[in-house]
RNA sequence: UCCGGAGUAGCUCAAUGGUAGAGCGGGUGGCUGUUAACCACUAGGUUGGGGGUUCAAGUCCCUCCUCCGGAGCCA
């Protein structure tokens, strides 16, 4: 290794290194000149740091580049570090040499405002600027929080397919694609496999990608998100709640450890993450029903919450909250009944604070087979598709519950971000498949 | 699918029916501590497409397209 890469390093990392002559990678984020100083603002993925080019102290050829270098063109740039209160992390670089890599093309993102639409049609370079990369640092740190939860926990990834041949819920819109010369479906969720993961496994999970066809138009929707989801045999309701609040527990408090220089940029105010601690509370749907009737809302009793009823309901609480035992009606046929009310599905939602809507949705499963056979004809689904599912209820059938946390979603509430599609990297709406 | 909103310079936006403009970005020049630096000069336009009314349309009317927000549905 020579000398020279001995001293490559990063920006992340320059605090411990003042005082030392260090080489860094990286991009032009900023150009500033007052004539016989200019300032380079580096930006090498890790971080901004500010570097100084003096005309007294470079050669004259390095000190002549500010006129060739634009926005984001690549450089190496060797320089000495040090304490500097006025630059933008409190260190600075100054240059003794650059390496010149490629000089970009005009920069289509100037340094000001824009409108959502135009960014995202340059969302392959929007990922560059400040906020949209502290959002999927915080993503990114979201999902491995999830992993460990899980991993440490006694889950097997077990990973559900995303070609399928059956519609879980049935009534949702799913993509269709020519599977060769049969039909299929691009998967809404991995759940019904993940229940064949847990009486294998005991407790299993899957990660991945899931696809809704509906059009909606919000920013709480995106027609191919993450959702991560559980499954645990030998489980009740109450136990899957309590699953369900100590994964979303970790997940924020590994967050607010290990995203703080991310939760800053993003001006987060992070005092109502510290909140989310175990035990959430959990009402039924009566009681959110009540809660919504006293706030004058015209909610119809029966139905299913809207965007703006979550918000009245989450408004009520200070941290994350279950709802549970809902109108069996409208939720799916493969939940479990209340045995203390035949009307009522074991289901719950859990509801992020701040109307950042629905993240979790899950509950009990049906684990009798004459029941479920029943509830897939009553729901006018096709048996055929159905029956390595309803094996599951004829070979050991236990108890058994899990639920789904949408990823972005969770990200959107723990960034505090309006828009939904600003969570993911390259998001898909209905009127976006590209870039 | 329904309701509402918006399409004008690369971007963000102005412009009573009467000569299409500004800021930012780009280019040129100036400045030894800048922070979205500043100052001067400069280039940049089929006003989303089509049709109509009018002496005259970015502006009024019709139509189509695109995008944004919300509803429904959902995570």
């Amino acid at each position: 290794m020579t000398e020279q890469n001995m001293a490559q390093t990063t920006i992340d990392k320059l605090k411990s290194q003042i005082g030392s002559q260090v080489t860094l990678r990286g991009w032009v984020y900023k150009l500033r000149s007052i004539g016989k100083i200019w300032f380079l603002v580096l930006r090498d993925g890790t971080g901004l740091l500010q570097c100084v080019v003096v005309k007294a102290e470079v050669p004259e050829d390095v000190f002549a580049m500010e006129s060739r270098l634009t926005q984001e063109s690549s450089v190496i740039v060797t320089g000495t570090v040090r304490e500097e209160k006025r630059a933008v992390g409190g260190v600075e670089l100054g240059v003794s040499g650059i390496e010149v890599v490629h000089v970009a093309e005009e920069y289509p993102i100037a340094p000001k405002e824009h409108g959502t639409a135009f960014l995202m049609d340059h969302r392959h370079l929007w990922l560059r600027s400040r906020l949209q990369h502290a959002i999927l640092k915080v993503r990114h740190q979201v999902i491995k929080a999830s992993r460990d939860f899980f991993d440490s926990n006694g889950f097997t990834l077990v990973d559900s397919p995303i070609f399928t041949a059956n519609a879980v819920e049935g009534t949702t819109n799913l993509f269709k694609v020519d599977y060769f010369d049969q039909n299929a479906y691009l998967t809404q969720s991995g759940q019904l496999y993940q229940e064949a993961g847990a009486l294998a496994f005991g407790k299993s999970y899957c990660f991945g990608p899931t696809f809704r066809a509906e059009k909606s138009k919000t920013r709480r929707h995106l027609t191919e998100f993450w959702m991560i989801e559980p499954e645990m045999a030998y489980c009740d309701l109450d136990e899957d709640m309590s699953w369900a609040e100590r994964y979303v527990e970790y997940i924020v408090q590994w967050c607010l450890e290990h995203c703080k220089t991310e939760l800053a940029t993003l001006e987060r105010d992070t005092s109502k993450l510290e909140k989310v601690k175990r035990p959430f509370p959990r009402i039924t749907y009566a009681e959110a029903a009540e809660i919504l009737a006293r706030k004058g809302s015209d909610f119809k009793p029966g139905s299913d919450f809207g965007g703006t009823d979550e918000t009245l309901i989450s408004e009520e609480f200070d941290r994350p909250v279950m709802i549970h035992r809902w109108p069996a009606d409208i939720k799916a046929f493969y939940m479990k009944r209340d045995p203390a009310n035949n009307d009522l599905a074991l289901g719950v939602d859990m509801l992020a604070p701040e109307g950042h809507g629905e993240i979790v949705g899950g509950g009990q499963r049906e684990d009798d087979y004459d029941i479920l056979l029943k509830r897939i004809r009553d729901n006018d689904l096709p048996v055929k598709p159905f029956e390595w599912y309803l094996d599951l209820r004829k070979y050991g059938s236990v108890p058994h519950s899990g639920f789904g946390l949408g990823i972005e979603r969770t990200v959107g509430w723990i960034c505090g971000t309006k828009h939904i599609r600003e969570t993911i990297p390259f998001p898909r709406t209905i009127y976006r498949i590209e870039p």
